[in-house]
RNA sequence: GAGGCUGUAGCUCAAUGGCGGAGCGUCUGACUGUGGAUCAGAAGGUCGUGGGUUCGACCCCCAUCAGCCUCCCCA
């Protein structure tokens, strides 16, 4: 024990029960997507540091990016999120492609934060994007492939509420009670941090940010007023296509959901827990100069990205963690002497060639130890052919669920297997 | 970056500053060709790591590493 070499802080071990999770989900992940018609793709694993300071936020690239120089004295990040990858992607074959684009992908990413739950160093995330729809309607779809899939994996509106604003629709209202651009950044703060501080630490903190009594009261009333989204088009509009849908119930409008990326510039949203103290789980909006902003031309996209850490956090929580068995092979073959180990071999390749997984017990040993073992690794049958078999060219099966045993022909082997349902 | 809790057998956890334990699991046997049960036995530990205090440290102190939790932050 001693001598094992810790794992690297905030990473990840996916031993078989871990994998087959993660193996889950991207399934569902796929599911989703594919039912929409996003196409998958993938991005490197390393990308140059100056990709992430054209745009990201600089917490992001100064304090939480995994940065080293290699060997060609290049700095090189490992990337803490995919859409600068995306956006270069699209800018690169620009004109080649077939808007509005629509991509998926499920990979992993780093960042260099304080692990704690529901966040660790290491993770997976899905990015799922729509690029080249100036239409705001486009939203809607991304809102409904994000509903679609809080349904498939069992998160029901009770449990989960997808919170919707519009950047556009607060910076007209703010501007109505005289934000100036050079406060915005602080209100938008503020805002931000409404749900995190007591009402009064909350009063002082605008105070000290040079907030106004006056406009203090206005903005309150402004986050208050729970039929602000009826002022936006864009967001009636919305909440009706995914009203149509089918996937109304989910959709809040919610004045407080800003999000702290600097490059959103439309309709923002995320998905909370909706228990007391409920964390976000999922969150994307509008961003119209990505593209741009790599050097491409101006191409606007909506998106939304989710990691795989909350939503099992969350999924356990409300007891929906799939039943899951990783074990490939229904059935074992024993290994009974040196004489007929041969056989046992031959055997294995010949169920196989069956089109059945098969594992063999890989040396002669007692034939308790072999069956405590089909059972350890979840076998439904084992195959004995020892001796007595052998010479009458049998073979006996032992149903392990049913607590069953027949001696069959060889030949009839994979038959009689497929009769237990393997 | 800040704070709190924790670290003892493979796992879950006990142990008043004075002989390091239990349950589960593992292995072996009872059972030399038949599994989840039962019984018996065995293996398994530099008590996270490094210092310090003490006649004596798993226990107290300091540092450090890791895990969990909270704050900060959150693309």
């Amino acid at each position: 024990m001693k001598e094992i070499v810790q794992k690297v802080k905030g990473m990840r071990d996916f031993y078989p029960a871990e994998m087959a999770f993660r193996t889950w989900l991207y399934h569902q992940i796929r599911c989703i997507s594919e039912q929409f018609g996003y196409q998958e793709y993938e991005a490197p694993i390393l990308e140059k540091l100056e990709l992430y300071a054209a745009k990201s936020g600089e917490e992001l690239v100064k304090e939480q990016a995994y940065v080293f120089s290699d060997r060609g004295g290049g700095e090189i990040a490992l990337r803490p999120e995919l859409t600068p990858s995306l956006a270069r992607m699209i800018a690169q074959r620009q004109n080649e492609l077939a808007y509005p684009v629509r991509w998926w992908s499920f990979g992993p990413f780093w960042r260099y934060e304080q692990p704690q739950k529901g966040r660790t160093r290491e993770f997976f995330q899905w990015n799922i994007d729509m690029i080249g729809a100036a239409g705001y309607q486009a939203d809607a779809e991304l809102l409904a492939v994000c509903a679609a899939f809080l349904n498939q994996i069992g998160l029901t509106p009770e449990m989960v509420q997808i919170k919707v604003n519009n950047r556009r629709l607060m910076d007209e209202q703010l501007l109505k009670i005289d934000v100036t651009a050079e406060l915005k950044p602080v209100v938008y703060r503020l805002i931000d941090r409404r749900d995190k501080l007591r009402p009064d630490a909350w009063r002082d903190f605008a105070i000290e940010n040079g907030i106004g009594t006056d406009m203090l009261e206005q903005l309150i009333a402004l986050l208050d007023n729970q039929e602000l989204w009826k002022e936006s088009e864009t967001l009636t509009t919305i909440f009706d296509l995914v009203d149509k849908m089918g996937y109304g119930e989910y959709l809040a409008f919610d004045s407080q959901v800003i999000r702290g990326l600097l490059y959103y510039t439309g309709t923002v949203f995320e998905v909370w827990d909706k228990a007391p103290g409920g964390r976000a789980v999922l969150g994307g909006g509008r961003y119209e100069n990505l593209v741009e902003d790599v050097g491409g031309d101006p191409l606007p996209g909506v998106g939304f990205a989710m990691g795989d850490v909350m939503i099992s956090v969350l999924l356990e929580k409300y007891g929906l963690l799939p039943t899951l068995n990783y074990q490939p092979a229904h059935v074992l073959v024993t290994c009974f002497d040196d004489q007929t180990l041969s056989d046992a071999y031959q055997l294995a390749a010949e169920i196989r060639r069956g089109g059945i997984n098969v594992i063999t017990y890989p040396e002669p040993a007692k034939l308790n130890k072999q069956l405590k073992f089909a059972n350890r690794v979840g076998a439904r049958a084992i195959l004995i052919a020892g001796p007595d078999e052998v010479a009458a060219g049998q073979v006996t099966i032992k149903d392990l669920l049913n607590r069953t045993q027949q001696t069959v022909s060889r030949a009839d082997c994979v038959r009689e297997l497929r009769a237990l349902g393997i």
